[in-house]
DNA sequence: ATTCTCACA
DNA sequence: TGTGAGTA
């Protein structure tokens, strides 16, 4: 994972430009803990990561029908290890395993490691496969999902 | 100028 | 979800 992606760069008014949300409605979705963005001075700060996630999110409010009490049990049935074929070793020291049930957005990926790169369970975007909504962890936003 | 929280339509 | 008030 990319450490750009994960530096808050953003302040929320350019967030809400960039992806045409309120701001309202950001602080909104911070406030029901579906995004956690930086905090310096008291002022968010949302990183590349934050934004996907946003795009992500926003879909599934705006065109798949769900609202946020959907997408919080959603995210609560469908963790991302129960996903991904992580092996007994990572899933051993994985944060977001380790720490459940908080949500994996909210860790740091530090201690879950996987061919040698940081494991980004805690930056998770949902995308479907087999009509399914599930987690995508441990790649890059530049890569492609694997299908 | 911008963001923050809170109250309210 | 959006707006306005009053701050910091």
């Amino acid at each position: 994972m990319k450490i750009e992606n994960r530096k808050a760069l953003y302040p929320i008014g350019i967030v809400a430009e960039l992806l045409g949300i309120h701001p309202r409605t950001l602080r909104i979705y911070e406030q029901e803990g579906l995004v956690k963005p930086a905090r310096r001075g008291g002022k968010r700060f949302y990183s590349n990561n934050d934004l996907q996630w946003l795009r992500c999110l926003r879909r599934l409010l705006t065109e798949d029908g769900l609202n946020i009490a959907g997408v919080k049990k959603l995210l609560t049935i469908a963790p991302c290890w129960e996903i991904r074929n992580c092996d007994q070793e990572i899933r051993k020291k994985c944060p977001a395993i380790l720490n459940f049930p908080v949500p994996c957005w909210d860790l740091v990926p530090r201690a879950c490691q996987e061919k040698g790169q940081v494991c980004s369970e805690c930056e998770v975007y949902l995308r479907k496969k087999n009509n399914v909504m599930m987690h995508i962890g441990c790649r890059d936003l530049d890569e492609e999902p694997e299908g």
